[in-house]
DNA sequence: TATCCCGGTATCGTTGAGGTAACCAGTATC
DNA sequence: GATACTGGTTACCTCAACGATACCGGGATA
């Protein structure tokens, strides 16, 4: 199996929000990521995705099955448990999702600092506007 | 400079809406790749981005340039003329375009498939749910 | 009997990206 | 005077994603 998942794997303060590059639906990219090491159950994905809904996890699960990104299977016990695990093709995007996060360390902080120039000047005026 | 863009350069009715990688909004590498081989007019933008109206053109070359992906040249003309090039940071983006078209065509046909399969079976029943 | 655990549903509301349509200023050309 | 061209702007609307909150069924446990 896998270690536990660690609760504080993803900031939710982090700017990675600012990132222009978007793997899936909001939370596609990080379900990968906490299946990379073997199967978890819904709960045990609860707690890195820090703040995510039961409902929303639902629905990001349902579709990533959907797209044949992960597989989920249902063990008759009780209580319940359901386990998702990623197919070899969720597993492909991890070199996207690796490619992204090695742009962001090289080039995101030169997006926020142009971002955060880019605040202080009011209107640089596109065309000339004459207002009477 | 260049030349000219070609009007068909991207297909309105290509499954890259299905594809899971996104970069920027909806436009923005699609723009990036406009722009690749050098500066480029607003209209001559419009041309390639088939469906693309002026207001979301401006909204993307606005968030676009406040991220220091682009400069934008207004030359005291007329008829007016304004230019839109590339930064290196927005050039910096080429690579993780091609990674995500080098994903397209690797994966994406799997993950097609996946879903029009997933279509056929109606509910896999994923609980046992007792409705009285 | 009551409560907890697990893996969800059901219902509602908010938000923002994106689209539609119309309009504009200044110059040049017919 | 009318029209066209460029590079936009403005007001309005739609729709899907996301979130908040509450609830549920069935067995195990206290």
């Amino acid at each position: 199996m896998a270690e536990p998942l660690d609760p504080e794997m993803f900031d939710p303060v982090c700017p990675s929000s600012a990132m222009p590059i978007q793997i899936g639906d909001k939370w596609t990219a990080m379900v990968v990521l906490c299946l990379e090491d073997g199967a978890r159950r819904f709960t045990e994905l609860r707690g890195p995705l820090r703040g995510i809904t039961p409902k929303v996890l639902t629905q990001t699960l349902r579709a990533m099955e959907r797209d044949g990104l992960v597989t989920r299977t249902a063990y008759d016990e009780n209580p319940p448990r359901v386990e998702y695990e990623l197919t070899d093709l969720g597993r492909s995007l991890l070199i996207l999702i690796d490619a992204a996060r090695a742009w962001s360390r090289d080039h995101l902080p030169a997006l926020l600092e142009a971002r955060r120039a880019h605040e202080s000047i009011p209107r640089p005026a596109l065309l000339k506007r004459s207002r009477p």
